[in-house]
DNA sequence: TTCATTACTTAACTTAAGTGAACCAGATAC
DNA sequence: GTATCTGGTTCACTTAAGTTAAGTAATGAA
């Protein structure tokens, strides 16, 4: 489970056996059972997440309904809108299965950052990276029917499909659960005829 | 429009009189014609911008038609996915009104960062919080409906209602320019009754 | 001035998503 | 065993967005 987490940062900065173990002697890594609630709207936090193994997701409840977000899995990195602003958060973050975190607070990051001044780079690459990346996604997104999306979905992250339910798949699409059986339906149509 | 630029940075980090005689040393501050294309689909280029003064927008080419999917004003940074990823860019990036930017090169930032750490520091903060932002920016455009998407705009942003073409503002909400103009006149006749 | 182009709107028709209800497992509780 | 709950599908109906086409107003070029 380390490797997982130091083959990740190699990618990005090399770090000493030293630094290694300062990381080791933080007791990041928590085992999460599925269904515990990591964050829940209206509450402050200061945790930042990284799934070494499972999947968390975000959600909103609008109109008495969950409206999902955002699914993170194997090696994504989230860090809570409310973290970054210090305000309360609009938003349930939840976990869909058995998962390994990484948990880290944000004063300990900040200690560690001033500590070792490559973390901050590390951080500092990897935030504008995954800009960059949900740029991407957003675009993507707003460029395509619901269809184009799940399909989109369906080459990019086959797994989500298989591993989360239909429902909350469903709003991850912008759609209603109802639509999204009826849009698989009309695919599975097409490619008969 | 140098105090604009420091100003912002005052935000983040404090700079002294040197460090601020560096950047103005850079000839960083460029005026640019409305119309102007910035980024072409295929380009790799190296350049981040910040507005200072107008508008810039970006959008791909999907079947033929333009599909606009942000729009950055006074005070937004944009850095393309292509800088971050050194790839051709997937967009093209154009000026809508004459417009004064701040272009930095990546390579010159990257040697502003190594003798100012100061700024890498900055770099970080404003990714993060750009990040942060974006989602909830994503996560909204997700949980609601087009016309929801407009009233959202309307209260958010009203200014680029006025300043940015309508076919332009329809993809970016996600719909044609019809659907716009429909939703509008939908949204005039609710007042009414 | 005239002609062409562009941006925006309107309308008729098509298609697909939202809504509400019924239905059908599969899982859990009693 | 039956009852219940949940997640998912299906159906009929409503609503809104996509499509195609036409019309209007403003802009710019010949």
């Amino acid at each position: 489970m380390q490797n997982i987490l130091f083959d990740f940062i190699a990618k990005y900065i090399s770090l000493t056996e030293d630094e290694k173990n300062v990381l080791l002697s933080l007791d990041l890594f928590h085992p999460v059972k599925k269904g515990t609630i990591l964050l829940k709207k209206g509450q402050k936090s200061r945790e930042s997440y990284f799934v070494l193994k499972g999947c968390i997701r975000v959600y909103y409840i609008k109109d008495g309904e969950e409206k999902t977000t955002a699914f993170y899995t194997e090696l994504d990195a989230l860090t809570p809108h409310c973290v970054v602003n210090n305000t309360p958060s609009d938003y349930f973050i939840s976990c869909v299965e058995d998962s390994i975190l990484l948990i880290s607070n944000a004063d300990m990051t900040v200690e560690i950052n001033s500590k070792f001044p490559k973390f901050d780079i590390m951080c500092r690459m990897l935030s504008e990276e995954l800009l960059a990346k949900q740029r991407i996604d957003f675009d993507e997104f707003k460029t395509s029917s619901p269809e184009q999306r799940y399909l989109n979905l369906l080459q990019k992250r086959p797994d989500l499909i298989q591993r989360v339910p239909q429902h909350q798949l469903a709003s991850y699409l912008g759609i209603k659960p109802q639509s999204l059986s009826r849009l698989r339906a009309r695919i599975i149509e097409k490619d008969k005829g």
